[in-house]
DNA sequence: GCACGCATACTCGGATACTGATTGTCCGAGTTGTCATGG
DNA sequence: CCATGACAACTCGGACAATCAGTATCCGAGTATGCGTGC
């Protein structure tokens, strides 16, 4: 998996704190973590075009969310870094083997390939069942300085 | 994730169906599918290190389930061929940023890596309740003649 | 003093190199079966 | 005819390349800001 999903998934977190209205460019979302500022740019371009944060150009422009931290969930994030398709993706070999026919879409007839998209199926549910809104209420419980530390840290550095 | 895997779980599945005391060559596994001989044999080598399968040298050898298949979840199965470690793979980057301390780790505070790590568990425990012997069943209820073709061609071939 | 136009600096956005893992291939170590040979 | 030993063929096992996705970087398009100029 991408590490640009882990730089993405923080980078959502810390814009829950700033100001409503306001934006944090690329640069300063970089330079909090001390990550290369080029290729998170690219990633946050990624969750831009996945209608997750909105992006401003010029002069006091940058990143923000783009909806609610309530209405984004964790597999939003990953999807939209990571693609749609499935860890397991099924080559249907069962159709290069004895038997194998041409108008069989085996990625639904095989029983391997069920039980994979199953297991990948609860995974996605799981991640779709936590919200950044869920993960900022946690945050600011069990560390209740880090909202107004990292709006300052933000705007300052 | 490895293409390996698809290869892997349906060898695994066609060695239950020959004669117990039997073996395989990978080079007869490979030609079932169509697939490049030496590289499925690499993942046999994996199974077989894992335990999930025992080889033998010379002629006369092969591969052949080296437990019950009851006794091989799919979770042994990736996990031999893909390794332990976690698709995502915390990189504590939360250390570098302000407030970071050297002495804690961040792969268990980390609210985000702690929800990550849940969905692979929820993944994790959907795959280690199916087993190879329940694919079997599956696959003998839904293909009646499987069985026999099975252990035909992987004979003659 | 005020409005307008221009230059400037700053930001995102996409096109372009680089690296490591996955994929694929090859040859050697080891073992078993076979055959020739001698008793 | 039977036992023995060497040979040969076949298999796994690990070491060695090729390819591709992921990683990282750079430069250009677009925009809001601030300044200078003219009215």
């Amino acid at each position: 998996m991408n590490a640009g999903v882990e730089w993405a998934l923080h980078s959502c977190l810390n814009l829950t704190w700033i100001e409503p209205g306001e934006t944090v460019t690329a640069t300063k979302l970089a330079a909090f973590y001390d990550l290369p500022a080029a290729y998170l740019n690219k990633q946050l371009q990624a969750l831009a075009k996945a209608g997750i944060l909105a992006s401003t150009s010029g002069p006091r422009g940058g990143f923000r969310l783009a909806r609610r931290p309530e209405d984004i969930t964790l597999l939003d994030v990953v999807t939209a870094i990571e693609g749609r398709e499935e860890a397991f993706r099924c080559n249907e070999i069962l159709r290069q083997g004895p038997g194998g026919r041409a108008d069989v879409d085996y990625r639904a007839a095989c029983l391997i390939s069920q039980a994979m998209s199953g297991a990948e199926l609860a995974w996605r549910k799981e991640l779709a069942g936590r919200t950044i809104a869920d993960l900022k209420a946690a945050v600011e419980v069990a560390f209740p300085s880090t909202p107004e530390s990292t709006r300052h840290h933000l705007a300052n550095v």
